[in-house]
DNA sequence: AACAAAAACGAACGATTGTTTGGTTAAGTG
DNA sequence: CACTTAACCAAACAATCGTTCGTTTTTGTT
């Protein structure tokens, strides 16, 4: 069970413990807001991360994978994050953020309740579909993939779907269809998309986005007809 | 590099070379057809296989995760398979196989064509949401993922969804619709209820079939009102 | 009963995994 | 300028990964 002892110390017990960021953070506000170290590669960190676990998956991704595109080494991870699932959480936690401002702000540009929605579906998955964006993450990887971080992942995703639920709620529609289906339908639609969509397709995010709403409209509390 | 070398032989070069089925077979047609071994978990490895890769994905499932449950040898599995995406593969072929299976029968047992394609997405979301079967192993591993199977994945896929293809082909749709537009977004949703559905909901698999469908079946040619 | 093949076992293999740790370097502060 | 510390390196770690291979047991055939 024991491998060759090569001989470099642990002699006493003072180890540095570094590495105790991302929970303890946002406390006490000190002086350090703006100024931060120079040669900080976090940035290109997580944007190498959010790159490779849309890509690959969360468990295909290993951590060498995400760190040698910026040269960085395996162990230096480390220092920024406790675990790869605290990182997963890290990159997960800024898609949310941006893929929620996105949709935020294409909905308070629109005026009614169809317009509404068809903007927050194209920003949505517009966010979904590029893949230099955090956003493809949290769509790709389920909460499950990272047990110990699953918790928080899935209140981030259902605050930001709860927009939705909002958006649905406030059309138009006829007495005989139900709302949730109609949300789960529209929201499958799009994030399955991930698995077909290549880009440099014929067809932009945004013009598919426009299609799948434009397919359930005929819902509309207007309409009567039918088989 | 090297560790402990305790002795047992690989004195001669005359190895012993099994597990060359899988490509190999079909050939001839020998005399075994019928017959077979009794002492044979074949079936078992299968259908651990696909449980295990269904739940967590492919590349979280390790070889022993699978073996374990059926009491078997992490070694042992290559007897049957040649590696680890082969595996995957005759999973894959046996899903696609049976899902197939259901949803043909289920169109033909159907009359008109908006009840076909009901019939059909009922087949296929039972399938899909079935965690003993199969057939939701085709859905949540993406080709990528095996890259050595991917092209023989892609193909199977795509061979059996051409039948959503035809039947949407068959639909009385308005001119304005594209269809396309409305396979992708059925197939989507449904696909993508893999990820929100738990067992012993409100809901039933095939209950949520009819009601994605009812939802698009405004869009038939006979309703032109509406915004 | 003799033999062959199927279907495993048992025990390792080398490679890769996420992670730890002591040391090093550069940037910011007094 | 000395000094602190953020940000990393270098090198390993134990555990697990998919896989190999000689051997053994079980089963069917003659």
């Amino acid at each position: 069970m024991l491998r060759d002892n090569r001989g470099h110390g642990m002699s006493d017990g003072v180890t540095v413990k570094k590495a105790v960021r991302s929970k303890a953070d946002s406390a006490g506000r000190s002086k350090e807001t703006a100024s931060r170290r120079a040669h900080n590669r976090l940035p290109q960190l997580l944007d190498q991360a959010a790159q490779v676990f849309a890509k690959h998956g969360y468990a295909a991704a290993s951590v060498r994978d995400i760190v040698r595109p910026i040269g960085m080494l395996p162990g230096s991870l480390y220092y920024h994050f406790q675990t790869k699932e605290d990182l997963l959480a890290a990159v997960y936690r800024e898609g949310v953020q941006r893929i929620s401002a996105n949709v935020d702000a294409a909905i308070e540009a629109a005026d009614g309740p169809w317009q509404r929605l068809e903007a927050a579906c194209v920003a949505h998955l517009s966010s979904v579909l590029d893949r230099t964006d955090y956003s493809s993450v949290v769509i790709r990887i389920r909460p499950s993939d990272a047990p110990d971080a699953a918790a928080e992942l899935s209140v981030l995703r259902n605050a930001y779907e709860a927009r939705f639920d909002k958006l649905v709620a406030e059309l138009p529609l006829d007495a005989s269809v139900n709302r949730r289906d109609l949300r789960l339908l529209l929201m499958g639609a799009m994030n399955w998309s991930q698995t077909w969509y290549r880009e440099g397709g014929e067809l932009e995010p945004e013009e598919i986005a426009r299609r799948f709403v434009g397919l359930l409209k005929l819902n509309s509390i207007e309409n009567k007809g039918g088989s």
